[in-house]
DNA sequence: CAGATATGACAAC
DNA sequence: TTGTCCTATCTGG
């Protein structure tokens, strides 16, 4: 669920619910009512997003920080809040629509300084328009670490997660074990402008869909399919299945703590 | 019903 | 590199 575009489009809707709006908060589970206390009955003054990380701004430069980590998720819903079901860090409720949050990795208020520094520690962010890939790429450019491990390194590349990371290697016909070192000043031209577009496409469709939503000659035709994550990918997480190009069994191998998908054939070195 | 798994990140070896 | 955390869902028995 969370890749950068997910966090894109929670930050849209919850502007889009909230902002301007006074609203109350609650943590029924029990872990967040300290800092639930302190923003219940101020007003939502904007929301952003910064690669898988989530703002809330409340009048008072209080700033709620939320990740969602692996499993965190969002429900909403419109009218008053059912009574909460299951582990609810937060809920957020207007009255007109109501707001709940699970399993986040973390849901804190943050003063300003804090988030500077937490902005400030995220990479190059391919849904932002004032992000640098030129520095991003000084930091890849320069270093003995497989790529796919450096595109999921949040401080070098931000928003990007497996999903992303695998898929634009794939399209990119480069396999994810290659050094920063090896990647040409035209390869990472090519994936940063590559990542811009399925992120964008992801944002918009709400799901990530490698095969079709950004044009390739290969995917003509092809109806799309829903996977266990909401999409179409090439590689990622079909170990063992044909190649939807070449038809050679994707293969998987550990990296960096994680798992990389890769296509023998159509990812070759460079 | 136990166990495995998940689009993540961090601390501790 | 391994372990840990956060929660829900899917699998197999």
């Amino acid at each position: 669920m969370p890749e950068g575009h997910t966090i894109r489009r929670l930050a849209d809707q919850h502007r889009e619910l909230f902002r301007g709006k006074r609203v109350t908060a609650s943590s029924p589970q029990g872990r967040f009512t300290a800092g639930a206390a302190l923003i219940s009955g101020e007003v939502m003054e904007s929301t952003d997003a910064y690669g898988k990380h989530l703002l809330h701004r409340y009048a008072g430069d209080r700033t709620l920080h939320i990740h969602l980590g692996l499993y965190g998720r969002f429900t909403d819903g419109p009218g008053t809040a059912p009574p909460p079901i299951g582990e609810v860090r937060l809920r957020l409720t207007t009255g007109d629509h109501w707001l709940d949050l699970r399993g986040p990795t973390a849901c804190e208020l943050l003063t300003p300084p804090e988030v500077k520094a937490l902005i400030g520690r995220l990479g190059a962010d391919p849904l932002r328009d004032d992000a640098d890939p030129a520095t991003a790429y000084a930091r890849i450019s320069r270093s003995n670490k497989p790529i796919g491990a450096l595109l999921l390194d949040q401080s070098i590349v931000a928003g990007t997660g497996l999903i992303f990371v695998t898929e634009a290697l794939f399209r990119a016909g480069l396999p994810p074990t290659i050094s920063g070192r090896s990647l040409s000043p035209e390869a990472w031209r090519e994936i940063w402008a590559d990542l811009r577009a399925l992120m964008r496409a992801g944002v918009e469709v709400g799901r990530i869909d490698t095969v079709h939503a950004v044009h390739t000659p290969e995917a003509m035709g092809r109806p799309p399919r829903e996977d266990r994550h909401g999409g179409e990918v090439y590689v990622y997480r079909r170990t063992g299945q044909p190649c939807l190009v070449c038809g050679t069994p994707v293969r998987t191998a550990p990296l960096a703590g994680r798992k990389s998908y890769w296509c023998p054939t159509c990812q070759t070195l460079p």
